[in-house]
DNA sequence: TCATGGTGGCTCATTATTCGAACCGTTGGT
DNA sequence: ACCAACGGTTCGAATAATGAGCCACCATGA
């Protein structure tokens, strides 16, 4: 591994809750050498990707990656293009919705929207990492993905989030079967318990998915007129974020909800 | 200098102006040797940091920054924080207000918020660079900065934006001087021709100064009512937001707007 | 008082990694 | 057909990363 891949990595490490990480912490997480970590914290802590804490001397992320968000959404506007129609999205089901994206090997949460409609809610944070093996945007994404990145994730650890967690690998290619034939993901209790998620994935330029739009409602408010009108909205959403971001379905992707 | 730090460097050359640049733009941008650029860039495009556009090769910033200013944003809530203050003050002034951050050697415009009750307005966009010497801005975070920071930046090449633009660092310091007395930093077409910004300083947890809050108005509507409005809000502003972002002025920092 | 075990920070001989001139194969303009 | 510029690749030489180990510090507590 190069020393820009591992410099990289020490910042995988920071999430929800871990935003900020002290120089043991971080070398048992890496497994690097004490010196090394030390090295690499400090170059990224220069030009400000990373900065200490004032009281122990912990690291979390530096101002400059808002610098750099600025810019990959002046270049690519997914996020202030998404919140629009995530909140459309949301008024239209009454239920919280949310756009996640591939990055690298993981998929995290980045954007969400609430619905006022009900007081009961499913929370939702951003930058959370979710799983593609256990939720409904994973297996949006993973219907569409190259079939060695699907490989890849069913061929390593699957863990269960809950008791309705699929994780053999033939029952989940047996799903992502069902995704395409749809062309929408569903997952209930996968993740959490009592949260029943549709999704569908959201389609770069290059036809390539790279993310997955979903809906996620209480399993107790998933009537039958709900089953019909969130995938519907669902579908139409999806389209319309693909298409405002300058991508593109591939040619067999469903035109029409069928789920 | 560490590879890591070239790396990153490289990530410096994205801007508004341009979002994508391609191999050899790169390679001519940095200095550095093409076969050394080509590896950073793909050592960064693997965990998604950058990614390739899809027609020619060129390289734009990865979805990974996202997750990591949403991080950043959890960790240190400076942002979110701001835009409720920018929007007040917007409101109060009747004028565009903007948030600026020092990341490393450089100051950035990070967050922003116009007044609906001008139609002309002095226009922003978020990760822009500004200069130490020639805006208020910059004018305020030196006033509060390291000394040796301060000669650093003296040291350096001053640009002129306008006519006006001061670039003699014994004029400058000669200002910071004032912008101590009075917690408030002025420039009158310093950046840009026909703006008249006040700027006051943001300080983090250490009493350190991290950025700087600001007020840009047309020359034409500063009014003697304004130029006494704008100060007193603008102080108030700036103490609310360096107190809700858990930050301290320094003891010698004027409690009252004096300006 | 003096270990004990934790922290962040730092040194330096060893060694693996990065560097960069030169070279490909393409593309696009003339 | 030519040339120039592009992204991408190679390989010996040179540079920069490595990591065991040390230091200072600060708790805790026997």
């Amino acid at each position: 591994m190069g020393t820009v891949s591992k410099a990289l990595s020490l910042l995988t490490y920071f999430n929800h809750g871990r935003t900020e990480i002290g120089l043991s912490d971080l070398t048992r997480l890496s497994g690097m050498n004490k010196a090394t970590v030390y090295r690499l914290m400090g170059e990224m802590q220069e030009p400000g990707f990373v900065e200490q804490a004032d009281g122990d001397r912990s690291y979390r992320l530096g101002p400059q990656v808002l610098r750099l968000a600025a810019l990959r959404e002046a270049a690519v506007p997914i996020l202030s293009v998404s919140r629009r129609v995530l909140k459309d999205l949301s008024e239209e089901t009454g239920e919280t919705t949310h756009l996640s994206l591939v990055q690298g090997t993981q998929l995290n949460s980045l954007s969400h929207a609430y619905s006022p409609r009900h007081a009961a809610r499913v929370m939702m944070e951003d930058a959370e990492v979710l799983t593609y093996h256990g939720t409904a945007s994973g297996l949006a994404v993973l219907a569409y993905a190259d079939p060695e990145f699907v490989d890849a994730v069913l061929s390593g650890p699957l863990h269960s989030h809950t008791a309705a967690t699929v994780t053999d690998p033939e029952a989940i290619r047996r799903q992502l079967e069902e995704v395409r034939r749809s062309g929408m993901a569903q997952s209930v209790g996968g993740f959490e318990a009592e949260v029943h998620s549709h999704a569908v994935p959201v389609f770069g330029a290059d036809r390539q998915v790279i993310g997955a739009l979903a809906v996620a409602a209480p399993v107790s408010r998933m009537t039958p007129e709900q089953a019909v009108l969130i995938p519907a909205a669902l579908h139409r959403a999806g389209q319309t974020l693909t298409h405002r971001i300058g991508g593109a379905a591939p040619a067999d992707y469903p035109q029409e909800a069928a789920a």
